[in-house]
DNA sequence: AGAATACCTTGATACAAATCAAGCGAAGGT
DNA sequence: ACCTTCGCTTGATTTGTATCAAGGTATTCT
């Protein structure tokens, strides 16, 4: 939750970056008003804190710590989950650069779920009191906070929907595309990327086990709708990869 | 969204009433700190429109209606809802008396969902652009409606976990202990009560079918955990219960 | 009151995904 | 370089829930 030291902040730069590199992805909702309503980036220096590096399987916070702050994703990618009562696990989300998380924690000022580093990441802390402070001052970075929220209980109705209603090929292929597209937003290949997340993370996250992952990864390729080389994806074929996932 | 004829109000008099009887509840985090802050319940009732009566199957809102405002449930019950591309149904959730719905909306300014009464019930409107402004001369108003909609989210990744990770019978078990506890913050019996839906409606909720939900009911009836007499649930071993839930 | 409709229950069967099992390849540690 | 571990794939079998089917009960409407 500390500061880090000025010379990491030539490697991590934050959060300049996001507006360059992020201006139409979701972080962009906290970081434009602030700039935009201020004229002066500095004052983004001020509430956003600098990168936290994360080494693959580090913890950015557990369940039941404390609640401090919410983060922005500023490179590689982040699970949240739950365990539950029975030691399993379930996967609540994947967390891309320019999206946010850790907003369970605002009800009981304690987190109720724990998020992980996927690979190598680096994220901006965003001291949740300061944001407050500062969201009494200018009403539209209240206002885009709120929707940022909302959007995330929208795509957990979703995730809802996905699993209760549809099959395990259909769920795959929905989080398949919803990787592309989360990929197209930040300027990268729809049809060409790494998962950084195990068959065992997609199948926690769908309510799937891995064999069924694996098993609907192998039909998909059969099908040629995209190729799969361990965690490299293709897409070959949008269209019938949406067909696919009836969505 | 209009405010009802001054007559109405002698019937459903809000939000009054809601500190009163609920004083524990949910609303109350909004209520509350608005009436402590300004010692002035009066202004109470300038934010929060007098209620609205709905009768059974009556649509609070409807799915890409203009979003304008959330909703405290007064009387009766609201249930929340998806349809998928297939034209089939998913619950998102049940909102007794004290509850709050409607946040999916302030992302895209549209609902991102449906809201129907399930019996003959009462909802107060909180117009959201005047809790906005408020908000911002009232801190501890807008932490309580962020704590309201943090704990959406977790209460819907709750249900992920439900769904994904649970036995149709934990399921179910699930549900009858959170509407039990539910039932308790309001001063009701939390071991007698009357489902306010249908069987359909409690399967789109949880992922099943309507078949199943009415198995599971037999069963936990035969194994004397609880009897059920159509809509009427009774409760006899709220500890087997629990551990049938897995909770 | 009686008919029509919606809702609920129970049984028989089918099926999709879980589980059990085994082998393979890549990565990491000594 | 070898061994161990972890992650991924594929096959055989089991199982929980969906589906199909039919009858019963409550509710609504005329």
């Amino acid at each position: 939750m500390t500061h880090l030291a000025a010379e990491q902040s030539t490697t991590i730069q934050c959060p300049h970056d996001f507006q360059i590199s992020c201006g139409n992805c979701r972080l962009s909702k906290i970081c434009l008003p602030l700039a935009l309503e201020t004229q002066d980036v500095t004052y983004l220096n001020d509430i956003i804190q600098r990168g936290k590096p994360l080494q693959k399987g580090d913890h950015l916070y557990r369940d039941k710590d404390a609640f401090s702050a919410v983060y922005a994703v500023r490179s590689g990618c982040i699970k949240t989950y739950r365990i539950t009562d029975d030691g399993r696990e379930q996967v609540t989300g994947f967390y891309f650069p320019g999206e946010v998380l850790g907003m369970d924690g605002i009800s009981e000022n304690t987190h109720a779920s724990s998020a992980k580093a996927l690979e190598t990441s680096a994220v901006c802390e965003i001291p949740f009191e300061r944001l407050g402070e500062l969201a009494t001052r200018l009403p539209s970075l209240q206002s885009h906070f709120l929707q940022l929220m909302s959007r995330e209980i929208t795509e957990d109705q979703q995730l809802i929907t996905l699993i209760s209603k549809n099959s395990a090929e259909e769920r795959v292929a929905a989080l398949m595309l919803s990787i592309s597209s989360r990929n197209a937003r930040r300027k990268l290949s729809p049809s060409n990327f790494r998962l950084p997340m195990s068959r065992i993370d997609i199948g926690n996250y769908l309510g799937l086990t891995v064999e069924t992952v694996s098993r609907v990864f192998s039909r998909l390729q059969k099908l040629g709708v995209l190729e799969v080389a361990n965690k490299e994806i293709q897409i070959n074929d949008h269209e019938q990869l949406r067909d696919l996932a009836s969505i």
